[in-house]
Formats: structure tokens, C-alpha cells, sequence
DNA sequence: CAGTATCCGATGCGATACTG
DNA sequence: CAGTATCGCATCGGATACTG
């Protein structure tokens, strides 16, 4: 049986919606990716073939969009409007995530790939200086490759490399992917993150001007039940 | 494995909420059903072993509290501050479902005891005449002993039966189930339930009082997007 | 009534290999 | 790159039986 065999909206809503890593692929559409690879980005624990059924479920359910990509055998997907409509459900899932759930990041969750790549995505271009800057960050606690990375912001360009691009680096930060995370999610702010684990190695300017536009989770600002007012 | 492995605030929420059958209990403990049985009579398809399970991890998440009842080994259930803050969860479900999925009612949806069940609790007790009602549904299409109900309304009590209650029936419904679940979810209105093939049988002013205190499903007022103004 | 324990079949899903 | 097909296991979940 696949159904739930009611009549009820939230039945008929929950058949398409409430199934495993469907909220994060819509997350990930909502988010703006719309090719395969970018969206394998971000939910890298799905498989591809996975991936790939689901894509074709929401398509059937009328969720999403296959487009064709001219010459290529590749596609893009595209939410349709009442794919579009669905921004308010990840929201309300998002803000209760925040209230109640992430009392604290569990280490089985902390992903330096993702943390990146959402930091990427997040930079606030609006307050970038305007000369080209090569930021390093060194995520002290992981090994290997996924430890460092170059973030090269700047003149309306935002790349991010796990290898050295040859400029110049302007500003290094030596953290942990825990300190990080928490400052990302509006656990910690700026001050607690470099009271915990945080260092920075440049110029004071630089170093001043890095919070203004390093962006954070869009529900870093949801308060929670133990704070001011809860 | 069972959770997604990321830190963002919509995963950590999925992996409690976006689950098989999950939705749907929160739906019932947010109408106001706090015991086994009664939580069951809303999901009637859904094992008992496995509605024990989900109650149980939504107490471990924390969303819902079970509260032993004196004397028996039973239970009452509760959404604590944490659960009560779903309610927003389950509209936004809901009002999407009633937009985007309902566009015909399939025939393995249709339940006659969940559409009466619905439609006892629905019952707009300030709009009651004074005086006990009884009303006879006959669901035409129903074999069986769930073709026929009994609503025992006015006088604040409302009361649902599958035998005859004895009381005289002040009015009497002949029906579809489809008929009468298409008026429910608002896909239809009351005129047009009575040119499908909704009968009534009774004294004239209380054919016109009926569906001033009939209830609708709670998304009965969504738009639709073929609507009007989509 | 109000569940819990056990069994076992369905299927969900990841790994791997393959294709244009 | 952008997926799809196949295989096999692990888990989910329904049926049944059992308990206080």
C-alpha cells in the first residue's frame, strides 16, 4: 500500500511530501539548484538512484518540472507553481527545526562539505569590498582534504576551491567545523566564535568587514524557547 | 542509517516529522484526540503496533507526552510546547493538499466512518437547535453496516451511532459517500450536493437549518488555483 | 481496553555497474 | 556529465498472538 487511504488534505499532502529526503531535495530546488549535480550537492548521503526516483515522483505529483537540456541528454528541474508553493512548508520545518531541535550539533552532523558550500551560497555580495579577496579557512579538527578551503569573493564572483587558486590570500581563518557550524546556525555569534575556537590572520580592516558579509543559515535569526521571551 | 547527516535545521525537523503515517498523527492530537483508541479511529489503516512505535518516537523527539491514567495501565497523550508549535506544520500541509492534490476525490480515499467520524467533530454546536435532533444518514453506495448512521445532536450533546438509537429520526440523508465527502472538503457546496444526487426527507425547516450546522472539513475555504482568482 | 512482542513478507534504498 | 538498471540486504511495517 502506498497511500494512506483518506480523504484528508494533510493525508493527501503527507503521500507526496512526507516521505524520506523529499523535504531536503525541495529544500535544495527552493534554494535555487536545478541540475542533478548540484542538487546531489546538497543531500551528498542520497544515493543517485534515489535521487534520481524521486525527482521522477515529484514530477508525477506535479511538484517539479523536467526541462530538457538542448543538445545534451541532461535535464534541469524546475519547481512548478505548485512546487513554488511548497516554500512555506520547508520554512515552518526549518523555524521548528531551529526552536526545538538543534539544541546542540551533534557531531554524526557536522559536514564540512555542506557547511562550505552553504557559506558559499550565503555570502551577502550586496556588502562584498570591492576588490577581489582570497579567504582560507582551515578547519582545524578535519583531516585531509575537505580541511581546507579558498573562498574567492569579490567584484560580483564568489568561488570556492579545496585547492590553492594562486592568489593571494587576504584573510586566513583557522576553526573548527563545530565553531563554524554553530556560528552558521546562529548558535554562537561572532564574538563567542572567536572566544571558543576561532583565529584570524590578517588585516585588522579585513578582519573587521568578514562578519558583514559572511552570511548565515536563513534561520540563524528563529529564536528559541529558552531564550529572551520563550 | 537514520538520519540525514546534516546540521541544517530542516533536516534535523524531517527526520522526526517526515515520516510514514507522522503527519497524520499530529493532525489527530492536534484535533484533540488524547487516547490510543481514539488516535486510532482517525488512522484506521495504521497498525496498532506501528501507532505505538510513532507515539513512542515522537516522545523521544519530545513532541508528544504520555501521561499515565490513574488505576489503569493506560495512557493519555499530549503534545507538549514543543508539538503544540506543529499545528502551523500541519495547516501548511493541509491548505497545500486542498490546493494542489484534491483535485478529484479517488475512490481508495473515500472511508465512510472517517467522513461521519469527521463529521461528528465537526458539528457547529452554537448553530444546534434547541431541541435533540436525530439524523439518519443512508450513504446509498455503502453496503453494509457503514451505510447506515445515526447523529444525535441538540441540547449539547452529539452523538454518533451505527444502530438505531431508538429516537425519532427528524430528518433523513440519502447520499453517495462521494457526494457527501465532496461537500465535506468544500469541493462542492450544498446546492450542488442537492442536484447530484443528495435526498433529504424531513420537515422543511429543518432540510434549511442542516447545513448552517453541518460542518466542513477545516480546508473547505481554501482556494483552489483553477479558482476564481488562480 | 490499551497496548506490547514476535514473526515474516514487502519495499525502500544503497552499491555497483552500465549507457549516451 | 547525467543519469538508469540491476541486485541484494536491511529496515519498515502489517498480522497475529499475547498480557495486565
Amino acid at each position: 500500500m502506498k497511500g494512506y487511504g483518506q480523504f484528508c488534505p494533510v493525508a493527501k499532502a503527507s503521500e507526496i511530501l512526507a516521505e524520506r529526503w523529499t523535504p531536503l531535495v525541495l529544500r535544495e530546488l527552493l534554494a535555487g539548484s536545478h541540475r542533478f549535480n548540484d542538487l546531489r550537492r546538497g543531500v551528498p548521503l542520497m544515493s543517485r538512484s534515489l535521487l534520481s526516483k524521486r525527482l521522477r515522483s515529484l514530477e508525477d505529483a506535479g511538484v517539479v518540472e523536467r526541462r530538457a537540456r538542448p543538445g545534451l541528454q541532461a535535464h534541469e528541474y524546475h519547481l512548478t507553481p505548485a512546487g513554488e508553493e511548497l516554500r512555506p512548508l520547508v520554512e515552518v520545518l526549518g523555524n521548528w527545526g531551529q526552536r526545538w531541535v538543534l539544541a546542540d550539533v551533534e557531531e554524526d552532523d557536522l559536514d564540512p562539505s555542506l557547511l562550505m558550500w552553504d557559506i558559499r551560497r550565503g555570502v551577502r555580495t550586496e556588502h562584498l569590498p570591492e576588490d577581489r579577496i582570497v579567504v582560507r579557512f582551515d578547519l582545524r579538527d578535519v583531516a585531509g582534504a575537505h580541511g581546507r578551503w579558498w573562498l574567492v569573493v569579490g567584484g560580483g564572483e564568489i568561488d570556492l576551491c579545496l585547492t590553492d587558486p594562486g592568489f593571494e590570500v587576504g584573510l586566513h581563518l583557522r576553526v573548527s567545523q563545530r565553531t563554524l557550524t554553530r556560528y552558521w546556525l546562529g548558535q554562537i555569534d561572532w564574538s563567542q566564535a572567536l572566544a571558543d575556537d576561532l583565529e584570524l590572520v590578517g588585516p585588522r580592516w579585513l578582519q573587521r568587514s568578514i562578519p558583514t558579509w559572511l552570511g548565515r543559515s536563513a534561520f540563524a535569526g528563529v529564536e528559541r524557547p529558552s531564550g529572551p521571551s520563550g
